[in-house]
DNA sequence: TCGCTAAGTTAGTGACCAATCACTTCCTGG
DNA sequence: CCAGGAAGTGATTGGTCACTAACTTAGCGA
């Protein structure tokens, strides 16, 4: 069973001693109740949404919509749950507002990574760019909820929304030919994928992605 | 707004007069009881989980492994709620059973079309096989619920599996080197995504995947 | 025809969960 | 100093859901 030529499909990733099953732990004592000693520290609302944003991108990486519970984003922001509905009007609200949120940082990578450049030297210098993203999974994970969730069509219509605005960016960022932008998208994607199964580092064969010769 | 070097991010796609959140009906009356005049058929055990499979097909595309209810596919495969428990230990394992199912669905798919061809040709062939499968885009969607279940173990690694015998397959039916076996998934997946989205249907430039010239 | 096995059901159970309500606490400007 | 708004919580609710227990029914072989 040893096929040389491929060497991010073999077995090599180890094992995270993973949770197993979702967490059984009595939803009791998993909603204690806030610390009475060091008190919540208290923020304006707009600061907290940002708390709850960046919480919520964590955690429905790993779980995606439906797989994910107010009361979880709640714990990791530092906030009840009931006041997670006064930031945001519904779960999906909150999730839908990631996407444009995410996708916006895809491009402030792209933007960044190709400053100064044009053509394939720009998108050789956001390939790279888009790979480091593989060090902090949770914005390509993500990404991969938003697509699963695409049934629903609030969340389509803004990730359809947030996916052309990339894409328009990547084209203005080159100036290539669509050809070229459809390669680079779709190595992207298979990165994505790659990263949600967890196949070892992708290896430094991706990155030979513009074959220009 | 118009952007006419990209014909299929435009909004053509016909939006579907989509049913709209969750199917509030009370659940007391979606669990309705069997229809008592028209007794449900019986049948080998072996031949009804057929039935829940396909069943589970279709309703996890949609949902996903968290999103979709026992209770949606016990109906869809016509049998009570509790005797898909007697088909299956768990939820999990009938949507890790999907998963082998899924790939080696694709498998078949690629089989067939790389029929009696080698190379670049044999690729070409698979890659039209693979966007016909757009007309149904079940196979798709429920690849895309599997990446993003993945944070699972078990999910991952029979993903990883499945993936991994997808491609092996690939490379043995083509025989081409890994660069052009990298595009030829990378496209695949990229394929994915625009369904997911519903990107209207992905257009002829997409064919061009293989470019030797 | 009888009885056994496999197919299938109804009726729960405990747990979880999105969303609401009513309440408290803190801070600030007049 | 005090009134009011903003930050934040506890308790609850109506509902869903995976899974179990216990029962029923249909067919088939001896």
């Amino acid at each position: 069973m040893s096929h040389h030529y491929l060497s991010f499909m073999t077995e090599t990733s180890q094992q995270v001693p993973t949770a197993e099953r979702r967490p059984v732990v009595p939803a009791a004592e998993r909603r204690q109740r806030m610390p009475a000693a060091e008190r919540r520290q208290r923020m304006p609302a707009a600061e907290r949404r940002e708390l709850v944003l960046e919480a919520a991108m964590t955690d429905f990486a790993v779980g995606g919509l439906a797989g994910t519970s107010t009361e979880d984003v709640a714990r990791r922001a530092g906030i009840s749950q009931p006041y997670l509905f006064r930031l945001f009007p519904t779960k999906k609200a909150l999730f839908v507002e990631l996407i444009e949120r995410c996708f916006q940082r895809v491009k402030d990578t792209f933007a960044a990574a190709a400053d100064g450049l044009t053509g394939e030297e720009a998108l050789a210098a956001m390939a790279d760019a888009y790979e480091q993203l593989l060090e902090d999974r949770t914005l390509l994970q993500l990404q991969m909820q938003f697509y699963a969730a695409c049934h629903d069509p609030e969340v389509r219509d803004a990730t359809r929304a947030a996916f052309k605005g990339l894409w328009e960016l990547a084209e203005r960022l080159t100036g290539l030919p669509f050809q070229q932008v459809v390669d680079f998208f779709a190595v992207g994607m298979l990165i994505n994928v790659a990263a949600a199964m967890d196949l070892p580092a992708v290896d430094e064969r991706w990155t030979s992605w513009c074959p220009k010769d």
